[in-house]
DNA sequence: CCCGTCCGGTTGTATAGACGACTGGACATA
DNA sequence: TATGTCCAGTCGTCTATACAACCGGACGGG
């Protein structure tokens, strides 16, 4: 019930939601607010804290979305009960996943010049048949053993110079946002369950066969445009994906409830 | 710039800005808004529909957050170039998958019993030591050839008689519903790459170290308590993981400038 | 031609208030 | 006891308004 512990800097370019969020979080981060107990209620944050219920709410809501909490009507919004220390479904590139894992990436470059690109890679970057692709091919490894093979794929229209200019060891993702001001903002990716070719697991410094994960990766800008296509080859033994599914039941129900009342 | 195909039923116990949003989002679907094109502003609909500007903005906001749209702040609000035909993170039940592919499912019981549980399995569904859980394992069919071995835990405590009640054959999702109320709301799901074992490929009827995903997925009910723990073996050849990952730069851009801002 | 200024349009944030729907408990009634 | 009613608290939706931040084009001055 305690909301005092968050204090709100009015003359900060923070939105005030977003202080609220970021005190509400922290204490549940910290245990102050345990899973399942009952948070402040829009009406209470808006009198303690002085600002208006709708702002109030937009804090909530905003948890809600992030999964930290949930919200019942007539009940009140309540601490959620799952764990949420993992990356679900954010985007990190190699380097900053394996910094957030404590471990120490680094690579080996096989490859990095412009190509003629495949068919795949024309489809899925959305490109005119004749453009280039810049390709850079690497072997991953954390912690001195390697993690994996990659394949990145970028349209040379959208990086001119990337050759020279990009160091291809280093991270991409911050190569592109500091230099092009390209920044990566979501990616649609397949994973395949494979094994390993002969010269995959001369790479991976697995046997010939071990399983591997086979991903394809499309990465786009915040407007939609496809930048980066990405094929790997993960080590099995070394690597999980996880992942968070939602039922969006709301949707199915609403949408049905509308057309039976009469198609609008 | 037409709103006017979307009609408003101000009688209807469909909220205003869900019947916005579900017009524009046919008319992006039928192409009558392209992706990249501008959308109606929020003043415009506002004006057009005779809603106020923050119902309109409900109905975007709701757009951008199923990635249907994207806002740019002094310019629009933009239709999405990314194709989402796909049900990225929707979490459905075999059936319901199986329907939406267009395929006919259908299951083999293996076994379908009260059992003292694992480790694994008391951990993932926080149960007492003591705790019994209902085991539901099946070879899951699409179209009369194996895809999966599937091995469902039920805390027993929930759904007590489901032995009695449910015909294992059939949708779990429904029974669990229709019976107990109990709506599954999301599930965590951890995918490992792996080779099949000479059991598990006989019942798949592939080759023995044929290349399969091993899943374990945990579901939760809106409060965030778990009902269900599923271990599952696909197919390699006959399944791929689809994901859509963002990249979440506001909130650590934001919360890293919360923190220059002198921790308050 | 280049560059800065201004201005209209747009989204982002915030306020204040209103009503409806739902929950859970207190209370009164049969 | 069992049942129904009322009520305070809460979230869901909606209105009306205001200002700030930002973008892009028009315009004008150099």
């Amino acid at each position: 019930m305690r909301v005092g512990a968050v204090v709100l800097d009015r003359q900060s370019v923070v939105p005030l939601y977003y202080q609220i969020q970021q005190g509400l979080s922290e204490q549940i981060r910290s245990g102050e607010l345990k899973p399942g107990a009952l948070m402040p209620s829009e009406q209470e944050i808006a009198a303690r804290l002085g600002v208006s219920r709708m702002t109030a709410r937009q804090a909530l809501k905003s948890l809600c979305s992030r999964g930290l909490a949930f919200s019942q009507r007539g009940r009140g919004t309540f601490v959620s009960r799952m764990k949420l220390e993992k990356n679900f479904r954010q985007l990190l590139s190699f380097s900053e996943e394996m910094k957030d894992r404590g471990s120490q990436p680094r690579s080996r470059v096989l490859a990095f010049r412009k190509i003629h690109p495949g068919e795949d890679v024309v489809e899925a970057l959305h490109l005119n048949p004749a453009e280039e692709v810049i390709l850079l091919r690497r072997v991953r490894m954390a912690d001195s053993a390697p993690l994996c093979v990659e394949a990145t794929h970028l349209p040379a229209r959208l990086c001119p110079d990337l050759l020279e200019n990009f160091e291809p060891s280093g991270s991409l993702y911050r190569a592109l946002a500091e230099q092009y001001g390209l920044q990566v903002h979501m990616a649609d990716e397949v994973a395949e369950a494979s094994i390993a070719t002969e010269a995959e697991a001369k790479l991976l410094r697995v046997r010939e066969k071990s399983p591997v994960f086979r991903f394809m990766r499309t990465a786009y800008l915040h407007n939609g445009q496809p930048i980066e296509f990405v094929k790997s080859i993960y080590r099995g033994d070394r690597c999980r994906v996880v992942n968070r599914l939602t039922r969006q039941l709301e949707n199915r129900q609403l949408s049905s409830s509308v057309l039976v009342q009469g198609g609008g």
